[in-house]
DNA sequence: ACAAAAGTGTCATGCCATGACACATGTCGT
DNA sequence: ACGACATGTGTCATGGCATGACACTTTTGT
C-alpha cells in the first residue's frame, strides 16, 4: 500500500516494464525502416518482442506515438537548453539558439540522441502523412508549454500579451519550414540545423522587409553562401 | 467517347453527385454538432443520406476529410485575395490582407460562408485532436502553394531563396496561433479575425524586438485595447 | 508467506478504410 | 429511341487500429 517509494524508479517491475518499452520502440524502428511505416502492423511489432498487440497498446496511445517518443525527447531538451540561456538574451535569439543546439545534438549524435534514428524520422515524416499530422499536432500541443515558459522569460502575463504564443508559434514555424524547406530540396540546403538558423534568420532580419519585388542580389543577404 | 464537354459541369449525373456530396456534408455536420464528431460514425452519416459507408468513402477520403471541405474553401479564398492584393504592396501585409479578410467573410456570412458552420468547425478542432491534426496537416501541404505564390510575387526563384517558404510559414503559423490565443481565452480577443489581425502585427512590429525583459507598459503597443 | 497492486494475455467489439465484383443509372452516337 | 459505353452505387469481404472486460501471473511490501 504504497509505503516507500512514491515514484518507484527502482524495482525490477520498472526495469522490466522500461526494457519492454525499449524493445518496442527498437523493434518498431527497425520494422519501419524495413518495411514502412504504414506496412508494418502493430502486431508484427508486438511479436518481435513476443507481447500482444493489447499490451503494446498499454505502452503506446498509438502507432506513431512509437515515432513521437523521440519528438518528445527532442522537445524535452530544447526547453532545456532554452532555460539555459542567458535570461539577458532576447527571447527569439534564445529561441533561435535553443532550437539550433538540440538539432545539432540529433545530427552529431551528442546528449544521447541518435543521428541515424533521427534520419530515419525524418523520412518517415515525409512518407507517412499519419506520421506528419502526429507531429504536426504534438508540436502544436508543446507550443502551449513553451509559451509558458517564454512568457515568465519576458516577465508578462501569457493570458493578456499575445507576444509570448507568437514567439512560441514562430519557433513551431521555423522548425516546420526548415522541415520543409529540406524536403523540398532546395538549393544549398544540407543540415537540418543550419536551414533551421536560416530560417530564424529570415525571421528576424528580413520579415518587415519583404517587399513586393527585389533584385535578385538583394536576396544574397539573407541567404549567404554558407 | 468524350465529345462535348470535357469537364462535364452539365448533366444529370454531375448534379446528383454534387446534391449527394452536399447532403453528406449537411447530414455530417448535423450528427457533429449534436453528438460530437468522434461519436458519430460514417454508417450514420451515410444512413442520413440513405447511401451506403462504401459511397460515403468515395466522396471523402476520410471522415475528417468532410470538415477540411471548408477549410479547402477558405484557402482558395485566401488564395484569390492574395491575387487580388496590389502588387506594390509589401509580401506579409498582403498576407494579412489576404487572411483577415479570409477570415471577416468566414465571421459575416459574405463570400458563400456560413458563420454557424464556421463556428462549428472551430468547436470541433479544439474538441476532437483527429479533425485538428488533420487541419494542421492540411495547412502545411497548403502552405506550399502560398510559397509558390509568394515567390511569384517576390520574384524570386523559391528553389533558391529561403524567404517564400518563410512567409508561408508565417502566414500559416498567423493562423494556428491566432487559433490557439483564441481557444486560450486571452483576454480581450473575441473576434478570430481581430485576433489573426494582431498575431500579424505583433509578427511585423514586434518580432525583432522582443527583449529578454519589459516594462508591462510597453506591451500596450502591441495589443491596442481597439 | 500472504495479500494487495500492477502488468499481461485472451477474447470480444467497434470503427475506419479499401479492394473486388455485380448491378443500376446516366450519357452519347447514330 | 435504342444500344454501347462510362460512371456511380451496393454488397460483400478483408484487414488494421484501438479499447473494454476479465482472468491469470508476477512483483512488491509487510
Amino acid at each position: 500500500m504504497e509505503t516507500s517509494c512514491a515514484a518507484p524508479t527502482c524495482g525490477r517491475r520498472e526495469r522490466k516494464k522500461q526494457r519492454t518499452r525499449e524493445a518496442l520502440i527498437d523493434a518498431a524502428f527497425q520494422l519501419f525502416q524495413e518495411k514502412g511505416f504504414e506496412a508494418t502492423t502493430v502486431e508484427e511489432i508486438a511479436d518481435e518482442v513476443d507481447v500482444s498487440s493489447r499490451t503494446f497498446f498499454r505502452y503506446f496511445a498509438s502507432k506513431e506515438d512509437v515515432v513521437l517518443t523521440f519528438q518528445e525527447e527532442q522537445f524535452t531538451t530544447m526547453l532545456e537548453a532554452l532555460a539555459s540561456r542567458p535570461a539577458s538574451e532576447p527571447v527569439m535569439t534564445a529561441l533561435r539558439n535553443a532550437a539550433v543546439s538540440v538539432l545539432r545534438a540529433c545530427e552529431e549524435g551528442t546528449y544521447g540522441f541518435d543521428p541515424e534514428r533521427f534520419g530515419c524520422i525524418q523520412q518517415m515524416m515525409e512518407s507517412s502523412p499519419a506520421v506528419f499530422g502526429r507531429s504536426l499536432e504534438h508540436g502544436q500541443k508543446k507550443q502551449a508549454e513553451i509559451t509558458r515558459v517564454i512568457a515568465e522569460r519576458m516577465g508578462v502575463d501569457p493570458a493578456v500579451d499575445l507576444r509570448p504564443h507568437v514567439a512560441a508559434g514562430l519557433s513551431n514555424c521555423a522548425f516546420r519550414s526548415a522541415f520543409e524547406v529540406l524536403s523540398s530540396g532546395v538549393s544549398g540546403t544540407e543540415r537540418f540545423s543550419d536551414v533551421l538558423d536560416q530560417v530564424f534568420g529570415v525571421m528576424e532580419d528580413g520579415l518587415n522587409y519583404l517587399p513586393a519585388q527585389e533584385t535578385p542580389a538583394a536576396a544574397e543577404m539573407t541567404t549567404p553562401s554558407r
